[in-house]
DNA sequence: AGTTGGCACTCAGGGACGACAAGTGCCCGC
DNA sequence: GCGGGCACTTGTCGTCCCTGAGTGCCAACT
């Protein structure tokens, strides 16, 4: 009985079922690939893979479905990424390439994404602790109080406003700017406290306390704890899966919607060129134990920024989706760059 | 025949449909609503009923269920808008009030509504062309490119950023910036054009041309055609409707992804105080034509900036959802006042 | 040893059928 | 105009049976 023949009739399971959605039984199996083998050997190799826990029969007297385990070892032979067709490649470059600023660019992304894959797409914005500072601006608004906005180098715009003790004329405030700005720009993030905590001894003292005020302002706006954000898009595409998943839509549903969730999901992958696969019950999510997640790391520069993934269905297209979620991520890291 | 009882078995039948999602019988009519009549004087109520249009049988022998035109009625017949209890508006006040930024206000207000309500909620950011400026920053990214950055009252930030055909050195975008703001604060969006038009004459030629691009796209981004953004939550919601819908909820979904029809939904209101009801086919969303939404603006002193809406199936509590759409509306007007 | 054809067995799915119950429409007396 | 009574309609539910897909296993073949 041979090993390789045995991965055979597993990959050709996945894809029987990923494609029909139906159990498979072994006659099928032989006709649709030519595996060069009669229907009776499959069984033999089947039986053994069922004792192996890679794939199951729904109930006695049907096809099998592959386990998580058994998509598992499906993945894990997907040695190399499928690269995607040149037209493929196009369409995306030309979908982003027309987005104004961040929100259209992330924005324009899930939905891409969502299309692509027709699958659950979420994408999370550039996160503020991994890039660096653009400009720091502080708008007056009454004169004891200030929003402090700051711009990153990916575009992102992340804004607060403070209310001062002391009033703050707008000649202190420009030089508190322009003290700052100095301070900080170019620096990563999570450089800027240590570079501004130095900054409310330049000034006098009736003004420190504002100033204070100001510089704790802008530390916690980049620390930025509470300031990851993520969209999603595609939720329609869970609703087109047959038969038996609608009765699983709604936890999934559900946990998309807290972004708490979402996010832990997406931090959990490790900066990588490759995607990363998590399946089913391998989701330390229980929502989620239903679903398969394929996760990817983008960034400029090999500097990984922001998360990226695509949700759905454990009966999913790997390859293919894998292929969507490098190819967007590369994209959207050209993006970050470019602005 | 009493008019008055027609219509009170018209509500009665809503009322227990929606709680229900059952056709309603003339026998369950009279068990569960004192009318103190008997149940073969409520089927004569509830043949002319059907033969009004206002409420219909799935099958003979079945009870009836609502039409959209019942629906009509009920909702016409609600004059006044429950006011919520107490403990709920403390709810909504406090978990409003925590909210940083404009990003957070609106996050909270779309799950907000969604939770009180058990709906699908929009929320639409408040408009640009309708709020009004309060700062405009320009920072320089590269001698020849400016990120122009317009503040509004509203808390809302919008960026673009310009390519300039010369450069332009930081004591000319200074001077720019200054006579900007000076022309502009405080002016409500579409006066803006109008306002800067005659800025560019101001300048030296050689600078003029950038100082051009720069109005242009100040203007464009004022004019914010394509600016409006909405949010939604809880989408996870359809699902949980019983039976059939879920055979609907799909078109559902894509509707609500489209953020273009969405806009559409949400801009057909006009502004008024109390929240609009379109039930059913009322919406010329095609789509939608199973649904039903309730709609306000929101805005701060009677100034209409923003919209915001609740869509779930056309069986829906519309005494309950219009007293959260307008709740919620009226603090989000709040904290448009309060930034 | 590995492969194959053959065969008995299992079981989900899909009609057919009948009993049931909810609900209606309508007639007639009040 | 109201209400009791009654015949009629029809969807739902459970039962029964049949069919077909698919399996496991065994004996024979290479």
């Amino acid at each position: 009985m041979s090993e390789d023949r045995r991965l055979a009739v597993l990959r050709a399971i996945v894809e029987d079922y990923v494609a029909t959605h139906e159990p498979v039984g072994s006659r099928a199996l032989v006709d649709r690939h030519h595996l060069n083998v009669s229907s009776a050997t499959v069984r033999n190799d089947m039986a053994a893979l069922e004792d192996e826990g890679f794939i199951a029969q729904p109930h006695t007297s049907a096809g099998r479905i592959p386990t998580d385990k058994g998509y598992r070892l499906f993945v894990d032979q997907l040695t190399e990424v499928r690269a995607l067709s040149t037209p493929e490649r196009r369409a995306i470059q030309n979908f982003l390439e027309g987005a104004f600023d961040l929100d259209e660019v992330v924005d324009r992304s899930v939905r891409l994404l969502a299309q692509l894959t027709r699958q659950v797409a979420v994408v999370q914005y550039p996160s503020l602790p991994r890039s660096s500072v653009r400009h720091v601006e502080l708008v007056s608004l009454l004169p004891t109080r200030v929003m402090v906005v700051v711009i990153a180098s990916t575009g992102r715009i992340e804004q607060r406003v403070v209310d001062l003790e002391t009033p703050m004329s707008e000649d202190v405030l420009a030089k508190v700017r322009q003290r700052i700005n100095a301070c900080v720009q170019g620096l990563r993030m999570v450089d800027v406290a240590d570079a501004i905590a130095g900054l409310p001894a330049e000034f006098a003292p009736v003004e420190r306390s504002a100033v204070v005020a100001l510089v704790a302002s802008l530390m916690e706006t980049v620390a930025g704890q509470r300031e990851e954000r993520v969209v999603i898009s595609g939720a329609a595409n869970l609703t087109r899966v047959p038969s038996d998943f609608p009765l699983t839509v709604q936890p999934v549903l559900e946990a998309l919607e807290e972004h708490v969730v979402l996010l832990k999901l997406l931090g959990e992958v490790e900066a990588s060129e490759q995607p990363t696969v998590r399946i089913g019950a391998e989701n330390d999510v229980q929502q989620l134990s239903t679903a398969s997640i394929v996760t990817s790391s983008y960034g400029g520069e090999g500097q990984a920024v922001g998360n990226l993934a695509v949700v759905g269905p454990t009966r999913m297209d790997y390859a293919a989706n894998m292929a969507s979620v490098r190819a967007v991520a590369r994209y959207l890291g050209r993006m970050m760059d470019a602005q």
